[in-house]
DNA sequence: GACTTAGTACTAAATACTGCGTAATAAGTA
DNA sequence: TACTTATTACGCAGTATTTAGTACTAAGTC
């Protein structure tokens, strides 16, 4: 495709839904992936996407008992950060700032949890000085 | 489609580059959509994607001469708010305070940004307040 | 009017994604 | 061994997405 542009290989929906289980439980086999997702999926369906993963990279498996039992290779934010940036370009032209004051308006984000924001931004204000 | 629920449609990848040229220079043509384009697009591929998002709703557009002129009926944030739901929601098991902690590791975040966000957080603080 | 140009409408082909059925396999059990 | 069960491997069908070609149209030009 692009040259140099399309290194990580790039997560369709159903593969962020998986992923998110994964993350969520730090490994799980295909019926304890299918039992934490919201929308109903036939078994197999399960396992196409988690081999999808495991050929993309995203994941390994090993056996456990006769069953593989798979695990993510990559953070989430690694995974997701060619989503983000992507975002970040086309809605917030590249600016994370505007990205950070569009987050900073949703009312979901407690006081406590500004405050605590607040605490990390003077401790980068003040690292960035030295 | 769904009454009321789903306004903002979805957006595919390719529409998405498309609305972000709309939303930078604030209408277009076909033409001019597609000299912004990082990615060389023939002229009716970028028409066609046009006709989609117009169908959507997410455009409309104007006769202009023999051309028509497009413009975004959605704002950015709008169109994308079901994007970076999905996104905080499977990355950041929903809290957008996680999102945000991460986007001020980034160092694309000057000093400056950092202090109008101080503001605007230390703004809400005391709003929430009263 | 004939020709050129810039544009839109329509159609189609290739690819990707989603979901699942069937077959094969391996383990356990009577 | 025969039967059951849990699981993986493979393949396929329907849909969505992406890209672009071809036909048609309207405006401008000689």
């Amino acid at each position: 495709m692009e040259p140099g542009g399309n290194v990580a290989p790039h997560l369709t929906n159903s593969e962020l839904d998986v992923m998110a289980v994964l993350w969520k439980l730090g490994s799980a086999t295909v019926t304890e992936v299918r039992e934490q997702l919201e929308k109903p999926l036939a078994y197999t369906s399960v396992l196409t996407v988690l081999r999808a993963l495991d050929a993309k990279g995203h994941v390994r498996h090993e056996d456990e008992g006769r069953a593989f039992r798979y695990f993510p290779t990559v953070e989430p934010t690694e995974a997701t950060d060619k989503v983000l940036k992507r975002f970040v370009d086309k809605v917030y032209q590249g600016s994370r700032a505007l990205l950070i004051a569009q987050l900073l308006e949703d009312e979901s984000v407690s006081d406590d949890e500004l405050r605590r924001i607040r605490s990390q931004l003077n401790k980068r204000l003040k690292g960035g000085k030295s």
